[in-house]
RNA sequence: GCGCCCGUAGCUCAAUUGGAUAGAGUAUUUGACUACGAAUCAAAAGGUUAGAGGUUCGAGUCCUCUCGGGCGCGCCA
């Protein structure tokens, strides 16, 4: 348990205790104590509604509750101050800020251990996001997917989650017959030859890369097949270049997936059938005009689903149900998948799927990403990926930066439009907020390098009760609040959590910066112990730009 | 037409999931560099939380309706 935790626990307790002292309620009537930390601090470090809760069991007025409660609280024991009383009944804390000396030798001695907890303890987690088809390059929309769901993964282990990260390729399906037949045409084209490119082909620049190259690469080698041989060869060129380039593509983004999952490894393992079999043994497939159907309205879909057409083969859904039920088995207590809004309506079916294999739909997660709008000079840009006219992921990390493009994304809650300002973005100004915490980073290290060079180093013991200046404090409780900002990033699903407390830590570090010299050569002690906490501040700053995937420079 | 999501400062977004006077950044205005890094700090100004009802001690948050925007509604994936 950190060091606020400890704090908050004693001091729900303390209350708990008032309350049965002064016999306001009975054990079993008092709602369990809700700190919350005012978003004033002038309303102290800690405030709970208790009086108002109580207010029907005690048959009293929350004001009157709450000076009883005040009265009967036992100040040392909870390492209070000071109470105050306000608003309809609030009680304010102010704590002792004694407990904040213990603070930076901790997290000194934490390091980039600093920051986890085992809240989530160790529970078997499953993250399944981008899973973009392997037919062409990815765009904006799966960057966004992809800086969410990484941080996600990563706040989920630093509060003490098994995560395993992965990637469903649908390597299976029509969409890759189109790519095999959009790759034949490039090819042919490549080689000097005039062939049309099909109806629903790809049109992104990288299939007509990958036709130049095989045409280099094999010359007519492939002109000269059978069609059936030349169609085999393309669909597997065709994906064995587009997964590639997603593997290439996710790596540079400091995305590294644990498991890369094929779709077409449900058909050869008969684990399609098993599925099928199992849904059918529950009772929940009929067949109906050649096909056979999923009665998932059963389970509050708004209509039954096929899962077999009439031509013998699956849709998308049945092999999906098939993995579905595999991550269950493979022992995951949750499996949460993160998918673009545009695929939100495939839910109820998913969920339907899930409780009809017998497992319960809570188990698994899905997080909807909205639509990125990219916006150029002031202009909406219109994007479409058949057409290949999509800014894709690496371009845009090539104009922006990456450090940019990753933290602008997990900045925004996932559920709410992003508007992209390319020009914003890419300027290298103090517009951005990426730099503003970078920077903060960077004074550090300079601070650091400086006072070493005058033989002052950070040591754990120095005296760090001397640090009570108004910055010197709130820069401490920000320290302090890291872990539980990590763990309820993680409860809730939110990483965006991350980069309000990053820009939260680094304005009380540039506030405490302007106010307080670190190294001054006439009060060694002082230094040390100024030296001490802004090395547990970098130490926090560079952990949370770590859940981020956004570095932190030593210079800029 | 039906379903899901969104609507908060000029702009881009937060808001401890029902708490106190709705906050940051940016843009605007003012002040601070012979200063451990001015990509910074200090301050001012900026709001009928799209609108109308309702629920309760208390609503940006929950319910109903209206308006506006996005995305879905296939034996495609």
């Amino acid at each position: 348990m950190n060091i606020a935790e400890k704090m908050q626990t004693q001091l729900k307790e303390e209350i708990k205790a008032a309350v049965l002292k002064a016999g306001l309620a009975a054990e079993n009537e008092i709602p369990a104590v809700i700190l919350e930390t005012p978003k004033d601090k002038a309303h102290g470090d800690y405030s709970t509604n208790m009086a108002m809760q109580l207010a029907r069991v005690a048959k009293k007025a929350p004001r009157q509750i709450a000076e009883i409660i005040q009265e009967n609280i036992d100040l040392s024991k909870g390492s209070i101050e000071k109470i105050d009383i306000a608003g309809p009944g609030f009680i304010n804390f102010y704590m002792n800020n004694s407990y904040l000396t213990d603070l930076v030798p901790s997290v000194l001695a934490a390091g980039n251990r600093y920051g986890e907890s085992n809240a989530g303890n160790n529970e078997k987690v499953q993250v399944e996001f981008v899973s973009a088809n392997p037919t062409g390059d990815l765009h904006l929309g799966h960057a966004r997917g992809a800086s969410v769901g990484d941080s996600l993964c990563n706040v989920l282990e630093k509060s003490g989650y098994d995560v395993t990260r992965e990637y469903y390729i649908n390597d299976a399906g029509n969409q890759i017959h189109n790519l095999a037949v959009s790759v034949e045409a490039r090819y042919f084209q490549a080689l000097g030859q005039d062939k049309a490119m099909p109806e629903d082909g790809y049109h992104g620049k990288d299939i007509i890369d990958m036709g130049k190259e095989l045409a280099e690469e094999f010359s007519d080698k492939f002109a000269n097949m059978t069609k059936e041989d030349r169609y085999k060869a393309f669909r597997e060129q065709g994906l064995k270049y587009e997964l590639a380039k997603l593997q290439k593509d996710l790596a540079d983004f400091r995305v590294k997936f644990d498991v890369w999952y094929s779709e077409t490894s449900l058909y050869e393992n008969g684990k399609i059938d098993e599925a099928l079999d199992a849904l059918r043994q529950n009772g929940h497939v009929y067949e109906e005009e050649g096909a056979v159907w999923f009665r998932s309205t059963t389970f509050g879909d708004d209509k039954d689903r096929v899962l077999r057409k009439q031509d013998g083969t699956y849709t998308y859904l049945t092999p999906d149900i098939a993995y579905h039920k595999d991550k269950f088995e493979r022992g995951y207590g949750k499996v949460i998948n993160i998918w673009g809004a545009d695929h939100h309506g495939y839910i109820p079916r998913m969920k339907a799927a899930v409780e009809a294999l017998g497992i319960n739909p809570d188990q698994l997660e899905v997080e909807i990403i909205q639509m990125v709008q990219l916006y150029k000079d002031g202009e909406k840009m219109k994007m479409s990926k058949r057409t290949g006219k999509a800014v894709t992921m690496r371009e845009l990390v090539e104009e922006v930066g990456l450090d940019a493009v990753r933290y602008f994304f997990v900045m925004r809650s996932g559920d709410t439009h992003l508007d992209f300002d390319l020009d914003l973005a890419v300027s290298q100004s103090n517009e951005n907020p990426v730099y503003y915490a970078q920077y903060a980073h960077a004074r550090i290290s300079s601070i650091l390098r400086q006072a070493a060079e005058q033989g002052l180093d950070v040591s754990a013991d120095a005296d760090v009760s001397l640090l009570t200046a108004e910055k010197e404090i709130d820069l401490l409780k920000k320290v302090g609040d890291f872990p539980q900002v990590v763990a309820e990033s993680a409860e809730k699903r939110l990483p965006h959590r991350i980069t309000n407390y990053i820009q939260e830590l680094a304005s009380a570090f540039h506030s405490f910066y302007g106010a307080e010299k670190v190294i001054d050569k006439d009060n060694e002690v002082m230094s040390k112990a100024r030296l001490a906490l802004v090395k547990s501040v970098q130490i926090t700053m560079k952990n949370a730009f770590s859940l981020i995937g956004v570095s932190a420079p030593e210079k800029m």
